[in-house]
DNA sequence: GCAATGACCGCACGGTCGTTCGGTTAGTAC
DNA sequence: GTACTAACCGAACGACCGTGCGGTCATTGC
């Protein structure tokens, strides 16, 4: 417990965490965090199966990492996009794009690893639920978060009800994603997104700010 | 193969079949269709494990049953409610106050049942993706054919894009779902009805037609 | 009567599951 | 050097999985 600047052991481990983490996002988002096992995993890594279990502790703790190691690709992905963007409605656009792009461009290969897993788990209990329910919670408020400070920007009209409107765009991106999962049609995506500026367009103060196109632009 | 009028085996056959699939809906809408297994079903309805798999022949053919079985209540709970009324936007509102009903009231215990499955089976191949891919294709195509009705009728706009309509009142019927079941919070029925309301008037001829409230009227 | 049918059971099979245990190897601390 | 720690392996465990086989028993048609 003492200052261990440089261990190679530990380095190690994390190393093959990371590789085994890789993995796991991938097979849930595509089969669920059910669909992981111990014994695959290590044959397609080439690891023993007793090494597997033993870098996790237990096949609860193995699933519990996934979804932390998928939230932070969330957030690479979809979230730091417009975290240099001031406040506004241009932000809450960009947000909007991001995470289509995320969820259209297979960052996980079964589309939005926490739609797949939101659905597995949502009318269970236990940790794993608990994990998936707290970062869903965790995407809701900062959606809602930043139609709010687009609100106090002037940007939204005075009497948005923001979490109303979080709820729609929440849905309406959701929603692209299970159609086009389900039936290999990226139509969906367009539409998710037109509804998504029709609606903002409707709240807005200025409606003209907000012009036709797949991207909001970056700030200047 | 004649014209058997009364066989007692048969009866029988269909009527323990039918009590294994009322489990089956039920289990599968909590835990997936792969929370399905033989063992589990024949120890809580007190069968025998291969008794229970003679009467479907595989697994894979109890998981598509399964399938057709929640078809027959989801067609009952959401689909019959509108069928003796006329067409137009009012069918339309009440096809998915009815749908709002069936997820709330938890017809299936986990909630929409083909919301689950989809989720479970959208990024896989086999007969049972098909067979949810295509339920939800035939739901999908029954909204919108309510929503060009009522076009037609002339109380949608004439050029309300029906596609585009249903997408975004399927996601919004969804995204309640999937935020109640999760969460274990009710309000967002009423914010996916307070949206679909709005969008229905955003794009019906006459607005004061779709007044605020749980229900639309049925048919006088 | 007799033969056929179908629901249903008991049992065993090969396989996979998560987990445990003992041991080897390599890095760190003293 | 010794003591300790952590990654990692191989073998084994008990439990459960889907499936197949042989048999019992009630119901049907002839």
């Amino acid at each position: 417990m003492t200052e261990t600047s440089t261990d190679g052991r530990i380095a190690r481990g994390n190393q093959t965490r990371q590789l085994i983490l890789k993995h796991t996002v991938r097979i849930a988002s595509v089969e669920g965090l059910g669909g992981l096992s111990l014994g695959r995993l290590a044959g397609e890594l080439d690891l023993s199966k007793s090494g597997v279990f033993a870098l996790f502790g237990s096949k609860e703790e193995l699933q519990l990492a996934t979804v932390r190691a998928a939230a932070k690709v969330y957030v690479e992905h979809v979230v730091r996009p417009v975290l240099d963007m001031p406040a506004g409605v241009a932000r809450v656009r960009r947000l909007c794009d991001a995470w289509l792009t995320y969820s259209e461009s297979r960052v996980f290969p079964g589309g939005c690893f926490f739609y797949s897993v939101s659905a597995e788990y949502d009318a269970r209990e236990g940790k794993v639920h608990d994990a998936v329910a707290q970062a869903r919670l965790d995407w809701v408020a900062f959606v809602n978060q930043n139609i709010e400070e687009a609100r106090q920007a002037g940007e939204l009209a005075d009497d948005t009800d923001a979490p109303q409107l979080t709820f729609e765009i929440v849905s309406l991106l959701e929603g692209a994603n299970a159609e086009s999962v389900l039936h290999d049609d990226f139509s969906c995506y367009a539409r998710a997104a037109t509804a998504i500026l029709n609606r903002l367009r409707a709240a807005a103060t200025d409606p003209a700010a907000l012009p036709p196109g797949p991207l909001a632009p970056p700030a200047p």
